[in-house]
DNA sequence: TATATATTTAGACAAATATCTAAATACTTA
DNA sequence: TAAGTATTTAGATATTTGTCTAAATATATA
């Protein structure tokens, strides 16, 4: 739960899984969509893989991301715990 | 968003939550259920009262702390626009 | 094989965060 | 009103975090 809510703790990580939401993007993909550098949102994937947020898979030159909504799943259970 | 999920992302101030959802308890109670002084526990309570996940109510000495399960939405929402 | 492209790793740095102790504020009660 | 209890505010400090540039790694292609 602690890396989730770690990986969830920044704006430019949630944007990334909003962009992934809608579909699979390669690294570069991402980082053209912010105005950070390549080095940085590298390290922000980083994060939300190891938070099992995201999953990569090489093809050829390029790395893809894509979404793992199936976590998602946790933190809507712990989220449910309070509801009531 | 950005203030719910910076409350969140701490494992003492998940935990006071988890406190406050089983009963109403006042600003000592909750610092005697963690090993850590009274000031840093005060510092908790006002991040997750900005985020709007706790309120307070004054009660003579006491200051009374209750969980504001409605911000929980927020969040459930959030989550829900990732499941497919 | 040499060069270009895609991405990550390494290392540095400023800002944010969690914690502490000491002091201040607010209320209660003898 | 003086003393005690509850809580917060202030200020300091060590750690974590987000960002950068430069360099390294991996793949593609001329």
């Amino acid at each position: 739960m602690n890396e989730i809510f770690k990986a969830l703790n920044d704006a430019t990580r949630r944007e990334i899984l909003e962009l992934l939401k809608e579909k699979d993007l390669s690294a570069g993909e991402i980082a053209d969509a912010f105005n950070i550098s390549k080095p940085s949102i590298s390290h922000h994937l980083d994060i939300l893989k190891r938070a099992d947020l995201i999953t990569s898979e090489k093809n050829g030159q390029f790395i893809i991301y894509s979404i793992n909504t199936t976590i998602m799943e946790d933190v809507l259970q712990w989220i449910l715990t309070f509801k009531k």
